[in-house]
Formats: C-alpha cells, sequence, structure tokens
DNA sequence: TAAATTTGACCGTC
DNA sequence: GACGGTCAAATTTA
C-alpha cells in the first residue's frame, strides 16, 4: 500500500490539524515522509495504565469516553502480549487523528498500559460512546480522564470506571519545553500535598532529566504491588489534564507519574472521585499558542 | 449492509 | 535486517 498521501502529515505539533498543512496534505497527496516522522515524535504522548477486575464481575462498559477503532495489532519482542493500536473513529470525519496504544503487562495480566498519542479534536460526545464488550475483547478503559473541554463523565460512570479499574496515569511530556515555561497548577499541588503528605515535585523543573527531580517516594511508593504511586484520580486528572497538552516531547521519557487508586492500598478514592475537577490554575503558563488548538 | 475487527504486508527507523 | 507502526483487504459483527 503507498503510504503517500498519509493524512498524518497534516497533524500539528499538539495533534491538532492545522488547516493549510491539512489541506495540501489532501489536495496535493504530496508527503514529506520526514516531515511526518518528526511531527508524529512531536505529537504529545501520555500512558496511562489500567487495572481490570475481573473479580467483580464487572467487566464493562468501561469506556473512556472516545470512539476507538482498532487498526492494528503487532506481537512486541519481548512482551508476552500483543500490542494493539487505535484510531478515533472519526478520524475521516472530523479528521481527529488521536490514536492510542494498548499493551498488557507482562507482570500484571490485569494491567493494560495504554498510551495516546495526539489530542482529540473530534465533537464526538462520550456518553454515546459505545462501549467495549469485554475488556479480554477490547482493551479496558483507564479511570482517569485527561478532562479538557472535550472531554467530561458523569459521576456514575465514573463511579463505574473505579469500581470495575484499579488505576492509574502515567505522564511523559516534555520537561526541555516546559521547564522553562511552565508552573504547575497551585490547586492540584496543593491536592497532591495535602493528599499524599508530601509531593516530591520541586517546581522548578530544569534539570536534564524530570524524573531526577522527583524523589525516590515518588517513584517506588511503599506499596505492595508495584511502582505505582497513590494519590486521588481527581487530582491525577488535574495533574495529568494540565500536563498532557504539553507534550510536545522528542525525548522518550516514560511512566514520570503513576496514579494508584487500588481498592486495597488507596481508601482514598471513593472519597476523592466525586469532586469536580478542578480547572486549570490560570497561574498554569504557557508559552506556545497552539497548546490551546 | 454498514461498521468494526483481524491480519498479513508494507514502510520508516534504527 | 529487526522492529514498531500503519494500511487495507478480508472477515466478522451488529
Amino acid at each position: 500500500v503507498p503510504t503517500t498521501g498519509m493524512p498524518e502529515s497534516s497533524i500539528s505539533v499538539d495533534g491538532s490539524p492545522r488547516s493549510e498543512e491539512f489541506e495540501r496534505g489532501f489536495k496535493d497527496h504530496v508527503v514529506d515522509h520526514k516531515d511526518v516522522s518528526k511531527k508524529r515524535k512531536l505529537l504529545p504522548t501520555w500512558t496511562d495504565q489500567v487495572r481490570v477486575f475481573s473479580e467483580d464481575g464487572l467487566e464493562g462498559p468501561i469506556d473512556d469516553g472516545y470512539s476507538w477503532r482498532k487498526y492494528g495489532q503487532k506481537d512486541i519482542l519481548g512482551a508476552k502480549y500483543p500490542r494493539s493500536y487505535y484510531r478515533c473513529t472519526y478520524r475521516n470525519v472530523q479528521n481527529c487523528w488521536a490514536t492510542k496504544q494498548v499493551q498488557r503487562s507482562d507482570e500484571d495480566p490485569t494491567i493494560f498500559e495504554i498510551t495516546y498519542r495526539g489530542k482529540h479534536i473530534c465533537n464526538q460526545n462520550p456518553h454515546t460512546a459505545p462501549a467495549p464488550a469485554s475488556p479480554e475483547k477490547q482493551e479496558p478503559k483507564q479511570i482517569n480522564h485527561h478532562n479538557n473541554h472535550q472531554q467530561q463523565q458523569q459521576p456514575n460512570e465514573l463511579l463505574l470506571n473505579f469500581r470495575t479499574n484499579l488505576r492509574v496515569n502515567t505522564e511523559d511530556f516534555d520537561y526541555k519545553e516546559i521547564a522553562s515555561s511552565f508552573s504547575f497548577p497551585s490547586t492540584s499541588f496543593e491536592c497532591m500535598k495535602t493528599e499524599n503528605q508530601n509531593f516530591p515535585f520541586s517546581t522548578t523543573l530544569s534539570n536534564d532529566n524530570l524524573v531526577g527531580s522527583f524523589s525516590p517516594s515518588f517513584i517506588s511508593p511503599a506499596t505492595s504491588e508495584s511502582n505505582y504511586f497513590s494519590v486521588s484520580p481527581c487530582r491525577m486528572n488535574n495533574f495529568g489534564g494540565g500536563l498532557h497538552n504539553f507534550q510536545h516531547s522528542e525525548s522518550d521519557l516514560t511512566e514520570i507519574i503513576s496514579a494508584n487508586t487500588s481498592a486495597t492500598n488507596s481508601p482514598i478514592v471513593d472519597l476523592d472521585f466525586s469532586i469536580a475537577p478542578v480547572d486549570l490554575d490560570p497561574n498554569f503558563l504557557f508559552d506556545a499558542p497552539e497548546f490551546f488548538n
């Protein structure tokens, strides 16, 4: 299959199509593949980790609010389970280029790592999105939602998700780009601080390696199972939702943050998730206007 | 019958 | 050449 004219060429840095690029990509079917590759790398990318409880009998519907169409599956070297590739159902209709990859964890098959790439620009109604039949048939949906202006979730739906899933959220973002222009939302910080005792972020992200800004306890909390960070989903929503829009990374920094919403070691979950998400703090600083596209 | 999924092939990167 | 990501024809599902 010739890949010329691949519409990915129209993807802008933040995952949103730029009209002129879009038109050019379709009219001329001219693609600079190097350019495509660069832009792919620049797409905002973040990762969620989701645990599915099969024992509670709730296999779904668990939905992240968007409609996805599977377009591929690959066996990954060194991984027990194949990786599935999904794109937005409305890719062609609404030119929404959001994609995600679902990889089942080797260590714990109930955990799915979902890597999102690109932001949804489609105008789909989250509550009319078709629900997956089961976590086995289709990947589980993450419990935390990177809420932005396009995605909201009803409390009932959240409740269902929390009952069915265990966790989680990770973020990878371009510290290089945000380091000088970005400050954490004060509200989220405050939440995390009070809730997690000592939120270990430095408010100045200025090192070559962002992970270095985290305390060991942040990366490897004293939980029994794994490297997950216990924090309420509501906080992670704010935190992640704020951050993932700023991922323009060419570095592949991954797994910076994980939230553990396990019923066994995070009893605060049920208390917290009903709290309405807090809007981005007005002090949140942006340098790049295209963040808002 | 339209939409979604499966799956082998293709392509770019390393 | 190996690997990961994507395409699209074939197949399945609703």
